[in-house]
DNA sequence: AGCATGAACTCAAACGTTTGCGGATCTTGC
DNA sequence: GCAAGATCCGCAAACGTTTGAGTTCATGCT
């Protein structure tokens, strides 16, 4: 049924830490003793219990992974990286799904440390709330990593974009094909990336000249049917910019299939660009530009910032912004050369 | 830093017992010390230790979860609908991936019940492949569900779909539109799904009269990419069928990516029938017809299964087969109206 | 007064490991 | 022949809980 070090022992007639050194390759226990430990152990289908060593040893080989949606693509393509990194090294992982509720991920978070998992990779729901609580288990000695959102309101280290910079690439680029006005579906506020993409997005207009009329802003709420009604609504303007932004992947599908719905041409009756590049933008007709960020890399890179932060607690680590890829496809429109 | 039923315990000058049936609402222990002890350990901010929790009491409310490929919106999905279900109860996940790799499936398996998890909800890589693992897991007292796949040599409680009433469905669906010919993407084919489907496939076209010629058949890997180079191989064939059929939703990416750069035109120079309904079905121009399956209903029933395996091990489960839906949409072309 | 009842709390064992220490036995060198 | 050292193994404590059993003491009942 269940074999316990104890178990083992007894058959043997020995003493419980002898089978633990015989079975963790311990020196202290003869040749002989230690095949016939191995083999009874073996036979009787002995696995460890991982509660009571991590008990005894402090530490139990599990990062929490706290994620706000399963659904989103880019969060199960990055989770899937940080598998891929930390799983050979004997990691295992803890989902934790917050479902953009900072309540929730408080729960979470205490779950973590009441397991004592060895560390944290979180992408934070809020960009202030629960900051208390994210001090808090790092003043318990767990490390924690920010990846794709942060906190702004404390030093922990964090692989997160360019956001404003990927921002500028998208609405210069569209100044240049000739669009001076501009609508947007904005992700929720209170969030971190929320708040940077439609901050960049309202200054490089303002700067450049492109007109953001107030009804042309709708809140997507991060998700695609969020999106879907923002666009519907957005959509019942009787003035309309040339151009619209969307500020993710979920909602830029949800957005598309209003668009479809309404039989709205791209690009020629709007010109779309997206944040985040996903299937969907390169199947759409015509496909989609964006700027491209890549959730394996950011995966893989927290999940690396992870073990340096396990393995040298006191070394101090520097945040990382990654740089976008901006793809070029059709859904814009020259205005530029349609005008001349 | 760290707080202790000990530690709370000394500081009041009390027994840890005493402590801890104050923290847990046991009865023994005057409602004046009570509040004393909340009242501190609230403020040392103590957070009892699940593993010792756990290791004393018996059972750790944690559900290990075993899928394939996290990319997978089919799996994420499902995997979100279980903890939707699963985490007002007070549960927590272990995640694990086996990349649709056995050996590592195994790895994952032993972590699990080193662990000791309550139970867990897996959709096996291979359907014969770690019987003995599964089955020895399950003498170890850890519940078992099957979802999506199962092993077909073992009596355990599943939810999985009718592959194969779906599967006639789409064919007939085909014939009828005059369809006599067909080519198919297939999963990789020892999984459980891949069997059931290239199976059901095969037989049912057979008895319809459809000709499906071996060149016609190319494995798609279950992969987003292995489907894109199978349906670029697919293309290469002098004599094409007038339909083809691809297995999976992920699959179905692929091939549409296919599709679309060698501009192959939906229905007019082929038709497409998928299994699976994901978004780029509906988004892909034309959307493309298919039988979908619901993951969150799918992810709901097992974790629901998986709750009354927990509370009355005794009761006998019976295997859950859900029915798909049909869902026509314009990537079939009439055969009999063209002709007519 | 005598005795049972019950409340409030302590004691100690238990869950399954790991690990420092110490004791016994054996080898080695002189 | 014997001290020194190495080798092998047992002992017991520790990790942080929970929980059945036991102790103390006040109270109520007859």
């Amino acid at each position: 049924m269940k074999a316990t070090l104890k178990m083992i022992a007894q058959a043997l007639g020995v003493h419980p830490s002898t089978v633990s050194r015989a079975l963790s390759g311990k020196p202290g226990v003869s040749e002989e003793l230690r095949i016939k430990i191995i083999n009874l152990a073996q036979e009787m289908g002995y696995l460890p219990d991982s509660r009571a060593r991590s008990l005894r040893q402090g530490h139990t080989r599990i990062i929490g992974i706290v994620i706000p949606d399963m659904g989103n693509p880019f969060f199960s393509q990055a989770v899937s990286a940080m598998e891929k990194v930390l799983f050979p090294l004997g990691y295992s992982f803890f989902l934790c799904v917050t479902e953009e509720n900072s309540e929730k991920e408080k729960v979470l978070l205490e779950n973590l440390v009441s397991y004592k998992v060895d560390g944290i990779l979180a992408a934070p729901v809020d960009r202030v709330k629960n900051t208390k609580l994210y001090k808090e288990v790092q003043k318990r000695g767990i490390p924690v990593i920010f990846f794709d959102r942060r906190l702004v309101t404390i030093d922990t280290p964090y692989a997160v974009i360019d956001n404003r910079g990927a921002v500028v690439t998208l609405i210069d680029y569209l100044w240049q094909k000739g669009h001076r006005t501009l609508g947007v579906i904005t992700l929720h506020k209170e969030s971190y990336t929320g708040m940077e993409r439609l901050d960049a997005v309202a200054k490089r207009a303002k700067e450049l000249g492109i007109k953001i009329e107030a009804e042309w802003i709708k809140d997507g709420m991060s998700t695609e049917m969020g999106a879907y009604k923002a666009a519907l609504e957005f959509f019942k303007n009787r003035r309309l910019p040339t151009a619209l932004f969307v500020s993710n992947n979920v909602m830029a599908l949800g957005v598309l299939k209003a668009l479809k719905e309404l039989k709205v041409k791209v690009p020629d009756d709007i010109s779309v660009v997206t944040f985040d590049d996903s299937f969907w933008n390169q199947i759409f007709e015509p496909p989609i530009t964006c700027v491209a960020q890549d959730p394996e890399q950011l995966g893989m890179i927290a999940a690396t910032m992870m073990l340096n932060r396990i393995r040298y607690p006191e070394k101090k680590l520097e945040g990382v912004v990654l740089k976008t890829r901006f793809i070029e496809r059709a859904s814009v429109k020259d205005l530029t050369k349609a005008r001349g």
